[in-house]
DNA sequence: TGCCTACTGTGATTTGGATCACCGAATCAA
DNA sequence: TTGATTCGGTGATCCAAATCACAGTAGGCA
């Protein structure tokens, strides 16, 4: 029932009003992996709440090359959704979904209402921004001064988290799409790893050493 | 005076409560060009609004290696301070004066009361938020998928719109800094330029077409 | 079973940028 | 005026990454 599934991605939003107006107005979604929910260019009339599952969200670049921007999990929402919608710009990024997502979608005009009428919400708004210009500044960060081999190793781990999990079902040239690289660097650089032992490597499969994040530390 | 200046920069606020309040509880300063407002890991208690003069917002590494974001001009403020501060968080960035500058600092409990209160202040903060993003992205997409003359160019063409003038006062090593690379890169690329007779170089200052924007265009 | 396609591995070459090593010229300070 | 410092110019070299070119291989499916 969507209202436990509100309650546990969010659980700080307890106002009971709050929560009758998100549940009454806002339109559940439920979307499979691979589905594309946005497109740069598309105009996005509603701030999007990852209830469960979760969502890749990516930049552009003119002639098609991406960039992994962050996910957006469970009780989190797009702050470009927010400041794109309420501007009525088209949106800056691509959105796929990750893992088998449900999904409320709140219509920019409640989204304003709550802002204001709710202290809950507008908190909420708030640490979004915050979470998400720190993980911007990340994003930054590596593509400014780091070197692919590292950018790699985080991608990596960060996948790893995400998924819960030590292997990750995917290709080569997906990662090197989400690097905003080439595949031939990937695989060069995978195999430096799994050279050392680091991982496994097999076809559209990685196997990752439990301590791979000790590993990298150092 | 303050008031008016105030009006200047912010024609957007009329309300005269919430003038009155910023007038009464924020905090008046000038700042002299080049002086450090703000260094990574500093804690900043005020949200801090520009009235007059620019300041330059960067990036820093680890190893000091620096990354230019953006220019914060009259009427502006710093979406990463209001981050920070209502977090309780560390700086992330280094603030510079770039134009002899007034600013108003906002005590973050005012600032926190404001946005509650007026919604003129809630729009300013939100179309703040909005306007952040958006030039992180432009930084994010420069750095990930420009080459450096392409950067370099636009770089020229920020500072010029940014300064109202068409002759940049600064050394290459100031440049190579905010583009984050080394002066050589920048020296050869300036002389590329030169060459092309679109600037002319001299010490510490570089002339530039008055059709420079036209030409990088095409 | 056999073909086709998607995925991976790898060498060779090129390129953009970083780094090193100087030098000369302008400017400043004593 | 002179010595020191800062700034700009430029060659040489190195390196990470991009690009090009293929070849092998595992799976899907006809």
């Amino acid at each position: 029932m969507t209202r436990d599934t509100l309650r546990q991605a969010l659980p700080n939003l307890t106002d009971p009003k709050l929560v009758d107006l998100l549940l009454e107005k806002g339109q559940f979604l439920t979307f499979e992996p691979g589905k594309t929910l946005m497109e740069p260019g598309q105009f996005i009339k509603a701030v999007p709440l990852v209830l469960e599952g979760s969502i890749k969200i990516m930049r552009v670049d003119e002639d098609g090359k991406e960039l992994f921007l962050y996910y957006l999990e469970s009780g989190e929402t797009c702050a470009l959704s927010m400041t794109c919608c309420s501007a009525a710009r088209p949106s800056e990024i691509k959105a796929v979904v990750e893992e088998k997502a449900s999904m409320l979608f709140i219509p920019i005009q409640l989204h304003e209402q709550l802002v204001d009428e709710f202290k809950q919400w507008k908190d909420f708004v708030s640490s979004t921004y915050q979470h998400r210009f720190q993980e911007m500044l990340t994003v930054l960060d590596a593509v400014a001064f780091k070197r692919m081999d590292e950018r790699l190793m985080n991608y990596i781990v960060t996948k790893m988290k995400q998924l819960k999990s030590n292997e990750l079902h995917t290709t080569h040239q997906e990662i090197a799409n989400e690097l905003g690289t080439a595949r031939e660097v990937i695989s060069r650089l995978l195999k430096q790893l799994e050279k050392k032992k680091w991982i496994e490597l097999g076809r559209n499969v990685i196997y990752i050493r439990d301590d791979f994040e000790e590993l990298i530390a150092k």
